[in-house]
RNA sequence: GGCGGAGUGGCCGAGUGGCUUAGGCAAGGGCCUGCAAAGCCCUGUACACGGGUUCGAUUCCCGUCUCCGCCUCCA
């Protein structure tokens, strides 16, 4: 499944301008590269970026809920924001990039009733809340590390901004947007007048079909809690409010955290396809009837939803049981890398399938690309387009560095950036170092790891079943054999270690081994 | 039932109103090799179906079929 690059008459400024106001830096003239055009689901088509504050742009992210590890279909928003963060940084934009941690408000099956998330995962385990939060947060961030995700600004957690969060519901209140009722305080969006309108789903518009436990007493089936009232004390973790004790409705995080941190506006702000049509709908009713501000946009005018992976043709969600983890990658025999590339195949804004397949395929393509990268380094640090700019001597490479800019503006169309890659690498009129200087200049913004990771270890990630010092002898052996020109017993020895899953690599200098991946992540 | 999106060569996956060799993987051929593998070079096959707009459509519009997502926690 692709994305269709909804861009009637873009308008193609030439890959020198300046973009914003021209005064991001100072008034000096340095090249940033083309307006990043970026698809804005608010609005539904792409429009040309420009950030709030000139020279600037600040993100929000909305992060993992920690009652479970992330699977491999959560890997895609942190990519996808990574490369939106990456993007602006090597146009020479400052990023505050802000990604919460939900440790707190979530409950299972919704209607606003269910049971908290973390609560359940902590009695099925048999373990503290807190204990639940710190292993699953702490595998969020060894994914991040493993997929090479640059640190985010700011990692707020739900948990320590529970008393803003009351503040911001006081506030709410005030203002009359909210109603009481026995299970909580709810925001009632016949108030909000654009309500719906990121989601394409105008109020009143929702399904007959009944599907979940309807709230008793809700003005709108749309109408949400902010506040859930916990009288009985069944949770273990719950606050004192004004409304009684209870935990705060999980839309609202959001929108307190990202203030707190961010502003009253903010750049953009980044999730799944799922949040379009109901959290950050929920977000924006909360926000601007806080801010006081007549629209979405007024708020934070750019939302960009990365769409899912798809695992066996459907989607990957934790609600369907176990899905494959990075650990299952690795496991498997290929380093994490090999996923983020396999990711960056893709727009982000399709679809896509996931299978052993995919993987294996992308390991193959990895491992080729680094092995013809290898011979360009070290490789320059190029920083940002300007520093590469700069670093080139060539016109062929500025061209060359003009398309990867103009691909990965379009949206972050990283799979033409990456095809743009391999064009680079076997472009004849490119010199050696003007290469050098692009695939660095990529590897900014791809965060391939390209200019240190070497071919094998990106299959080199399974257990080998055997010691290395055995595998040693007997490519020993038979570099021996084939000196007495015994073939027969170096092919024998080369079969045997083919068995044990290694692979003898002769060159002209001598021979060497490495592990093969042949498993698959699930 | 309502809403949004998709259907590209063996597979994944970009893209475009006429000319992209997209890219990758796999496959076939060649070079290399003792033979292989790895590596390098080369090669092939495509735009779901039916209408319409157009000088011309895979690309725009309409319809059909199929698929996915959302309307429920979810990235």
């Amino acid at each position: 499944m692709r994305y269709v690059g909804a861009s009637p008459g873009r308008d193609r400024t030439t890959w020198h301008a300046r973009w914003g106001a021209g005064s991001e830096f100072g008034g000096r003239a340095v090249a940033a590269g083309v307006t990043p055009r970026l698809y804005n689901s608010l609005g539904r088509k792409q429009v040309g970026f420009r950030p709030l504050v000139p020279g600037r742009v600040s993100i929000y992210s909305c992060g993992p809920t920690v009652y479970s590890d992330p699977h491999l279909g959560n890997m895609r928003p942190y990519v996808f924001s990574d490369t939106l963060r990456r993007m602006f940084e090597w146009k020479g934009l400052e990023v505050v990039q802000t990604v919460n941690i939900t440790d707190v408000g979530h409950t299972v099956g919704d209607t606003d009733l269910g049971e908290d998330k973390v609560e359940l995962a902590a009695r099925r385990q048999e373990t503290s809340v807190w204990e639940v939060t710190r292993r699953h947060t702490e595998a969020y961030f060894r994914d991040l590390a493993d997929l090479n995700v640059l640190p985010h600004t700011h990692n707020p957690r739900a948990s320590d901004h529970v008393p803003q969060m009351i503040e911001f519901v006081r506030v709410l209140e005030e203002r009359g947007f909210t109603y009481r009722l026995d299970s909580g305080l709810y925001f009632d969006t016949g108030r909000s007048p654009d309500y719906g309108l990121l989601a394409l789903m105008p109020a009143g518009a929702e399904s007959d079909v009944v599907r979940l436990e309807v709230v008793p007493g809700k003005r709108s089936r749309a109408d949400f809690a902010v506040w859930r009232s916990e009288r009985d004390r069944r949770r273990l973790v719950h606050w004192e409010s004004p409304w009684g004790p209870g935990v705060p409705g999980w839309h609202l995080e959001c929108s307190v955290m990202s203030r707190d941190l961010l502003g009253d506006r903010f750049d953009i702000h980044t999730g799944g396809v799922d949040h379009r049509e109901i959290h950050h709908v929920n977000e924006i009713a909360q926000s601007t009837a806080f801010l006081g501000v007549a629209d979405a946009a007024r708020w934070v005018p750019l939302w960009m939803h990365n769409e899912f992976v798809l695992f066996g043709r459907q989607k990957m969600a934790k609600s369907r049981g176990r899905m494959p983890v990075l650990r299952d990658v690795v496991s498997a025999g290929y380093h994490p890398l090999v996923f983020r590339y396999h990711l960056l195949g893709a727009h982000y804004r399709s679809q896509m399938d996931i299978g052993d397949e995919g993987l294996r395929a992308a390991a193959a393509a990895l491992r080729r690309l680094l092995g013809r990268v290898a011979p360009l380094r070290p490789l320059p640090e190029v920083p940002t387009f300007a520093a590469a700019h700069a670093a080139l001597t060539g016109e062929a490479g500025r061209a060359a560095l003009a398309r990867v800019d103009e691909a990965v503006s379009d949206d972050l169309n990283t799979a033409r950036v990456l095809a743009e890659l391999n064009g680079v690498l076997r472009d004849e009129a490119l010199g050696e170092a003007d290469k050098a200087v692009l695939v660095a200049a990529v590897d900014v913004l791809l965060g391939l790891r390209l200019r240190s990771l070497s071919p094998e270890e990106v299959t080199a990630g399974g257990e080998l079943a055997v010691a290395a010092d055995f595998v040693e002898e007997l490519v020993a052996a038979r570099a021996q054999a084939r000196r007495d020109r015994d073939w027969a017993r170096a092919d024998e020895i080369r079969a045997q270690l083919a068995e044990l899953g290694v692979r003898v690599v002769d060159t002209p200098t001598g021979s060497h081994w490495e592990p093969v991946a042949t498993g698959s992540p699930d």
